[in-house]
RNA sequence: GGUGCGUUAGCAAAUCGGUUAUGCCCCGGAUUGCAAAUCCGGUUAGCCCAGUUCGACUCUGGGACGCACCUCCA
């Protein structure tokens, strides 16, 4: 019985999904006019995961994630690189693909783009005005009426009032209330025409939440079961989304939402405009990106998760206890593929009720930390891969364990002479001779492990 | 100012009204030529103040501190 933490009721609740056998799940992407950075990496291995585990419920997922390619800051991007908008966001969508692989996320059943479907923006728009909930101000710009819609604030629990008596520097001055949001941006002469599409009223380009719902109602309808996306969005993104669809559709828009918490630095947001952060890539050059994405799925999604590299350091040795473990059962079974979880074993029912809790993957990554003991104990192949195929739930342990511990290098044939000479020294019980070579090894990083079937090695 | 979330051992991070979280670090033992890995065992908790309870880290109330949202943001 999964249970999930809707931010709209602010509890876990127990899924039922809107057609028994399907889950229809949409989660806010990228903004893609520039590389990805840890930020967006935890909502890419988070909604992955989650992704995963309807799938291993057996649930047939559709799953979309977006692309917001048409942005105030995408065209300012392009027009200080002198290149047009679509070689632009062509290029970082390229660059976001690589980093997701990488994280081990698979690709989303679906990833429109926001140009692609600005006819069903129009129309959604269109149908907004028709209800009474948008109008044309007078500076061009179609705007949604936000006092029209009753329940505003109903997701994000803020009040008009509320939020009228925070409000900051307002400087639009056509809207009828300064809270009402664009919907249909009009064109202005300096932008590029391929910015610019024709509509009933003048032309012009959509408002970034309009996008989101109009993608969302097109590919998975008026209403779909989990919509996702980062804590930051909550107000006014989702928000308005609820507004636009349920003002259009005229029915409940979305089942569950989930938010997943921040990456911080320090303490604070990793965040474009605070500057702390660090990209997927250049995170990637320091780490294997599987101790990246142990890393985020070793926190719960809703926590915030401080980024340094001591903690990096330690997911890794973590990551490494759990292939250490599979070690063993390698060379057993080799190719043999058979890493199909046994859901009637008790580790596995463990794990299971810790993912049904609201995807509680710190609880069921200690089971799996617990069944490498179980492993180690007992030496059982059986254990070995059910811990494999536990793993690969949370896409985790799924490479060869010796290739994991050892990773990547140029000097293995320098390791393994070496190996050779400590082996002979030893068999002349020459240990001093072996222990120098064995420290000299250290200092590069390289770890020997003596056994009885040799010497094996790792690095640090 | 408004709203929401959080505060667990040296670090990270879960569960739970009474029984070992887990990982890293540290200490002892087994194992080893010595190590490493592994196994066995151990030390370090629950921001503060009240209350409820036979019993609270876990529930209730108050306080302190931190973070986030109220503007684009995953």
């Amino acid at each position: 019985m999964l249970k999930i933490y809707n931010t709209l009721a602010r509890d876990k609740q127990l899924f039922v999904p809107i057609d028994p056998n399907a889950v229809r799940m949409y989660v806010c992407g990228m903004t893609v006019y520039d590389y990805c950075h840890l930020g967006h990496a935890r909502v890419m291995v988070v909604f992955d995961m989650v992704y995963r585990w309807f799938k291993a419920c057996g649930y047939n997922v559709n799953y979309v994630r977006n692309i917001t390619d048409i942005d105030d800051k995408i065209i300012r991007r392009a027009s200080e690189n002198n290149e047009s908008i679509h070689i632009l966001t062509q290029r970082f969508i390229d660059a976001m693909h690589l980093d997701a692989d990488a994280l081990g996320v698979q690709r989303p059943d679906h990833e429109p783009r926001a140009t692609q479907y600005v006819p069903e923006m129009l129309e959604m728009i269109a149908r907004l005005e028709a209800n009474g909930l948008a109008y044309l101000a007078a500076d061009g710009d179609v705007n949604y009426s936000v006092r029209k819609f009753e329940g505003y604030g109903k997701l994000s629990g803020k009040s008009l009032e509320d939020l009228r008596a925070g409000e900051r520097v307002e400087v639009t001055s056509d809207k009828q209330d300064p809270l009402d949001f664009v919907l249909w941006k009009h064109a202005k002469e300096e932008e590029a025409e391929e910015v610019k599409w024709d509509s009933k009223w003048g032309r012009g380009r959509p408002g970034w939440h309009i996008e989101c719902s109009a993608m969302g109602s097109k590919l998975l309808g008026d209403h779909f079961d989990i919509h996702g996306g980062g804590a930051d969005l909550q107000f006014p993104h989702h928000e308005n989304e609820i507004a636009q669809s349920e003002g259009a559709h005229q029915c409940q828009y979305v089942n569950y939402w989930m938010h997943n918490g921040f990456v911080r630095v320090d303490n604070e947001k990793m965040s474009k405009s605070l500057g702390n952060f660090f990209t997927i890539r250049e995170v990637l050059k320091q780490y294997d990106a599987e101790v990246v994405r142990f890393f985020i799925l070793r926190a719960h999604y809703r926590s915030p998760l401080n980024y340094s590299d001591a903690h990096l350091d330690d997911a890794k040795k973590a990551l490494d206890r759990l292939y250490t473990a599979l070690k063993s059962e390698e060379g057993r079974e080799k190719g043999e593929g058979s890493v199909v979880v046994d859901w009637n074993e008790a580790y596995a029912i463990r794990f299971k009720a810790a993912m049904d809790d609201d995807f509680n993957t710190p609880e069921a990554i200690a089971v799996l930390f617990d069944l490498a003991n179980e492993v180690n104990r007992s030496q059982s192949e059986d254990a070995a891969r059910q811990l494999k195929a536990l793993g690969g739930v949370l896409g985790l342990l799924g490479r060869d364990a010796t290739e994991f511990l050892q990773g990547a290098g140029s000097d293995d044939g320098m390791i393994l002479e070496q190996i050779a000479a400590r082996n002979a020294a030893k068999l002349a019980k020459n240990y001093s001779e072996a222990d120098r070579i064995r420290q000299a090894l250290l200092a590069d990083g390289i770890v020997l492990e003596d056994s009885a079937a040799g010497t094996n090695w790792r690095r640090v």
